[in-house]
DNA sequence: GCGACAG
DNA sequence: ATCTTGTCGC
């Protein structure tokens, strides 16, 4: 997969810096594009991108999977992944500047482009409207969605607990601007926290996520399968560190 | 000092 | 996210 944005941008500030990470944000964030309307019978690929995380010898490490499904037959069709040392440490709110490195590295051994891309966490449900699924899109160049397993509180604002059934939702409404959708996937979990990516209308996001949950999970399939893919590799990883570097 | 805090 | 055993329930 090409990737127009060159990752060496993300270099380019000091990587500790929340005035840095807000700019960039603020910079990005007037091109974001949530009119696009999606239909699922348009749709043939998609993706899930995960990380998962290690120590060794007081240094972080992580490893980034993504793995294609067929949208309609939900089979895998390809599986790439990427490791390494991790350079920038967890800040609520700027989620995208730790993970971006290797997901941008792992998105580059993709041979297919997928139609959407899923990530585990928020997209336009985010203070500065500019979440990890989409601050990702602006490299992917891809419609993404945001899935989150927790609420990340904005401006003191509680979302509103949809009814217990399947499909339910209610919408996150801040300030008057619709932000995201809590949505259950299923009956008796918790709640997702579902918002847009990039490239993407949130009706469309809805239909591709619940199109995409079954009865191993509350979280969308590709998102499901990242997670334990990526525990695998890690696994495989802190057997054989030294592959990686 | 205390609580909050996507992953 | 990660560290961790058992345990309640379908």
């Amino acid at each position: 997969m090409v990737l127009k944005m060159n990752i060496n941008n993300i270099h380019d500030f000091n990587l500790n810096q929340e005035n840095d990470f807000l700019t960039i944000q603020t910079k990005l964030k007037k091109h974001i594009n949530l009119v696009n309307s999606i239909s699922k019978d348009a749709l043939q690929t998609c993706a899930g991108v995960d990380l998962a995380y290690w120590e060794e010898d007081g240094e972080a490490f992580g490893v980034c999977s993504i793995i294609v499904l067929d949208f309609h037959t939900k089979r895998v069709i390809e599986k790439v992944h990427s490791a390494g040392k991790i350079a920038v440490p967890y800040i609520a709110g700027f989620l995208a500047f730790r993970e971006l490195p290797l997901i941008i590295k792992a998105a580059k051994k993709l041979t297919i482009e997928p139609d959407v891309f899923l990530f585990d966490g928020n997209g336009y449900l985010h203070f500065n409207h500019m979440g990890i699924a989409t601050h990702a899109a602006f490299f992917l160049e891809k419609p993404t969605i945001g899935i989150a397993k927790t609420y990340l509180k904005i401006k003191q604002t509680d979302f509103v607990m949809p009814d217990n059934n399947f499909g339910a939702y209610t919408d996150i409404v801040i300030g008057g601007e619709v932000y995201g959708r809590a949505v259950r996937t299923r009956q008796d979990v918790k709640p997702i926290f579902l918002s847009c990516g990039h490239l993407i209308d949130l009706d469309s996001s809805y239909d591709i996520a619940m199109s995409l949950v079954n009865r191993e999970s509350r979280l969308p399939i590709p998102i499901r399968l990242t997670d334990l893919e990526t525990h695998t590799l890690r696994a495989y990883y802190r057997e054989n560190q030294k592959l990686i570097e």
